[in-house]
This record gives structure tokens, C-alpha cells and sequence, in this order.
DNA sequence: CACTAAACCTGGGAGC
DNA sequence: TGCTCCCAGGTTTAGT
């Protein structure tokens, strides 16, 4: 999916189409979307239904993101939480018809705004000024309703959940504690949502890349110096990302007539075997972590 | 408890 | 053209 920097700019983009409209009503066309997170989740009739009436008529007053997941919150206090995964998308279509669309997720499939819905749009929200299309190819995505802060706090859906990178409170101190308290491989601690939040497959590589250091190296192997290496790398490449939009690599992401960006800037990310663009060796590829993964063995030596 | 593999899905691209 | 096989930005769950 999506990583941290691409929810940020659809969570940007969004925000100015649909705040403080109204929701006029919902159409969920899959039912196992709005049903449970889980690999297996059994789609009811029952939560279509609360999560369909629960919203209608609700203003959006706000949206927020937690590491990768987006939060609209309504009107009445209910909250409605998106994570797009691999392959969701939210795009908005407003009624508007010059107005640009806003795409983001990752699905390589072209999709043109006007073609709307299509057949792997799963939640419609027909809201004042257009519609917000929730479409997803690989339907591991979700979209949960909670109909007060209270049911949202007890879901407990954060819980696990560790540093925002972008946040003050993620220091070098925690950051260099943390890796020091786990065991494994590099990359698998930079995955690990409990220590920081919002790396995924693409920015994980990206700040190996960026810190000088082979993703597969043990952590307790680091040095100060490359934990610290580290850190300024996630410092630097998110914030980065975000002001490019994320990465477009085959997808679309359209505000304003901005599109994602910072694929232009991926050093290694499916680049494996293309020239290192700081030496020139060539890049290569490992699974590590259970993730392909691509790494220059001299920059990064 | 820690780690790995499989599961959840569809479709694009490579190779034959 | 069409068939196979592999791969995909994430996370949960089952198995060792």
C-alpha cells in the first residue's frame, strides 16, 4: 500500500474537498470492507447497515491520519477508519466536472475519474459537492465505522502502534533505544509498526539507502553512527515524500493538479540491477524480512 | 515468545 | 494470441 507519505497527501488532498460537507448518504457494495480487519473476515449485512445509517446526514468535521490509516471524523463524535493496504484507493469525483480528481493507493490500472464507479468500487459516499469513491482491486483493505469516541478508543485499533516519524517525540534517543531492545534484521525492525510508524516496503529501502547501511544487518551489529544515520535518513526522506505528493510508481495521485513525486527521487526501490546512482555498481536484489528488497553492497557496505 | 509462511485477492508483466 | 508463473506500496493469523 500506500506508505506513510502517500496517506499524508491523499489525507492533504481530501481535506479541502470534503471538510465540513455533508455525508448524504453511503453505498456499500462489498460487504466484508466495512466488516473487521482480518484476513478472515466474514462480510454482514448487519454492520452495512449501521455503518450506512451511522453516517448519513453527518458532516465531516475533520481527517486525520495514524501511521498509515486515515480517520474522518463526523459530526456526532463517530469516527470512520480507512487503511487502503495494497491496493485501496479514495477518490473523489466532484460535481464539479473541471475540477481534478484525487487519486491515491496503488493499483497499476489506469483509472480515469469519469468512469466511476467501476467494478472494484466498494464504497460510494455521495457527499454534497461530488462523491468519494472507496475502490480497491485486492479488497484487503478496510473501512470501519465507530459510532463514538468511546468505541473507538475500547477497539483498541492503535494500540500497538509506535512513533510518528514526522513527530517531535520521535527521537534519536527512542529510536536508538528501540533498536537496541530488538533482535533481527535491519529491515525488519524499520517494518515493525510498534517502533516507528509508516514505513513500508518502498521508504524502508529508501533510508538504508539514504543511512549508508545494508537492510539486512543485524541491529545489534549497528553503531551509533549508523543508528543515527538512520534516523536523519527517516527524518529526511518522509517529510520529503510528503511535500512530493508520495510515490507515484504506477498510480495516480491528482490535487490540484499535483501528482505524487518522490518515484523520481527512489534511489533503490525497483532498481534492482540498474546502476547505483551515487557509484554506480549495480543494485541488488534479496528477500529480507519476507520483502524484496534492493540495496547498492558498496554504498551501503 | 519469536520467527516464518501462508492467507487474504486481482491483475499486470514476463517468458514460452 | 494465450497460457503459465511470478510479482505487487500491508497486515493478520496459523504453524513451528
Amino acid at each position: 500500500m500506500p506508505e506513510l507519505p502517500e496517506v499524508e497527501s491523499l489525507r492533504l488532498g481530501l481535506l479541502p474537498k470534503v471538510l465540513n460537507q455533508k455525508i448524504k448518504k453511503v453505498e456499500v457494495r462489498m460487504l466484508k470492507i466495512v466488516s473487521g480487519k482480518g484476513t478472515k473476515r466474514e462480510g454482514t449485512l448487519e454492520k452495512a447497515k449501521e455503518f450506512e445509517n451511522g453516517v448519513k446526514n453527518q458532516l465531516i468535521v475533520g481527517i486525520e491520519r495514524r501511521a498509515k490509516n486515515l480517520v474522518l471524523n463526523l459530526d456526532d463524535g463517530a469516527k470512520i477508519l480507512v487503511h487502503l493496504k495494497m491496493t485501496g484507493q479514495l477518490v473523489f469525483k466532484s460535481k464539479n466536472q473541471d475540477e481534478p480528481g484525487l487519486i491515491s493507493g496503488g493499483h497499476p490500472i489506469e483509472l480515469s475519474v469519469k468512469e466511476l464507479p467501476n467494478k472494484h468500487t466498494y464504497v460510494i459516499f455521495e457527499m454534497e459537492n461530488g462523491t468519494l469513491f472507496y475502490n480497491d482491486v485486492r479488497q484487503f483493505g478496510y473501512i470501519l465505522y465507530y459510532p463514538n469516541e468511546k468505541c473507538f478508543g475500547e477497539s483498541c485499533h492503535f494500540k500497538d502502534l509506535g512513533y510518528e516519524p514526522l513527530s517531535e517525540d520521535f527521537t534519536l534517543d527512542f529510536f536508538s533505544n528501540s533498536l537496541k531492545t530488538k533482535k533481527g534484521v535491519l529491515k525488519k525492525v524499520l517494518l515493525d509498526q510498534k517502533v516507528v510508524v509508516g514505513l513500508g516496503n518502498i521508504y524502508a529501502d529508501e533510508v538504508c539507502f539514504e543511512a549508508g547501511v545494508l537492510p539486512g544487518r543485524q541491529v545489534s551489529t549497528l553503531t551509533n553512527q549508523e543508528i543515527e544515520k538512520l534516523f536523519k535518513a527517516i527524518k529526511r526522506i518522509i517529510p520529503r515524500a510528503v511535500e512530493l505528493g508520495g510515490s507515484s510508481v504506477a498510480n495516480y495521485l491528482l490535487a490540484d493538479g499535483k501528482r505524487g513525486n518522490y518515484a523520481h527521487e527512489h534511489k533503490v526501490y525497483k532498481k534492482a540491477g540498474k546502476p547505483c546512482q551515487v557509484c554506480g555498481t549495480i543494485l541488488s536484489k534479496a528477500e529480507i524480512a519476507g520483502r524484496t528488497t534492493v540495496f547498492c553492497t558498496k554504498c551501503q557496505g
